[in-house]
DNA sequence: GTGGGGCCTCCCATGATGGGAAGGTCAAGC
DNA sequence: GCTTGACCTTCCCATCATGGGAGGCCCCAC
């Protein structure tokens, strides 16, 4: 199987199927011509990896849990526990962006919208702190 | 006043006040011996920039608030329109966030975390789709 | 006049992804 | 057999906002 083909059947861009050998997250054999060639196993370890993207893990943590699933002795623990500090920081990033939308929420309000130029959203932005 | 001086009294870095300029969304006088320099009006410009930053702004929007601030003309409703842009995008990454921790939380929670192997986590992280 | 701190420009790095150029390879159709 | 087009290769560049650091100039206080 070729890099297009496996990039269609695991849902990672070819593109992205190079980069992440380029970080060593994976790794592909090469056929006469320079092709790289991969086999349904590989393919299986691109689908983890759209996977955790998808579920936000940056790479650096898809590694881990890469080399967590390769290892069957780990213990359930640590892969519960990177998870639960994933969702501490995706949670911890979802107020912040929900309390900017607050505040500008609240100036926008205040906000006739009309052809005034009188703006207290500005006003906010060029308040002095 | 010279750069650490504004950088100081605006709460942005010197490091940033000058990819700012290169930019273009800002721009020093120079002194005889090169050295950028800032009055007043200038850090009211640094920390309008940062209030907008720290409301989440991308620095293009950045730019046309600047310019609808120094147009004492604008109509308020443009610069409503553009603020609530900017909160439907907030609020649709803040959900998008808050599906992955939901996601998440929900496989950690029918996970054992003790030292057994079997982790639905990976397991699911592993699914074929 | 020397030392230290501030300033200058320029390059590099982050994190994940994509675009695109220049060139090699292969298979199908004529 | 030759062309064509689709696929593959590597390498460089861009995004977005920010920071680090090197090498070198400038200025003030001691």
């Amino acid at each position: 199987m070729n890099i297009g083909d496996a990039a269609a059947s695991s849902g990672v861009s070819a593109k992205m199927i190079r980069h992440y050998e380029s970080i060593g997250l994976l790794s592909a054999a090469r056929s006469a011509n320079g092709y790289r060639v991969y086999a349904e196993r590989d393919v299986a370890v691109l689908r983890f990896i759209r996977h955790a993207r998808d579920l936000g893990f940056p790479l650096e943590d898809v590694r881990r849990l890469l080399g967590l699933w390769h290892d069957r002795q780990r213990a359930s623990a640590e892969v519960k526990k990177l998870a639960l500090a994933h969702v501490a920081a995706l949670e911890t990033k979802a107020r912040s962006l929900d309390a900017m939308a607050a505040s500008l929420r609240h100036l926008a309000a205040n906000c006739h919208g009309d052809g005034r130029p009188d703006c207290p959203i500005l006003d906010d932005l060029a308040r002095k702190e």
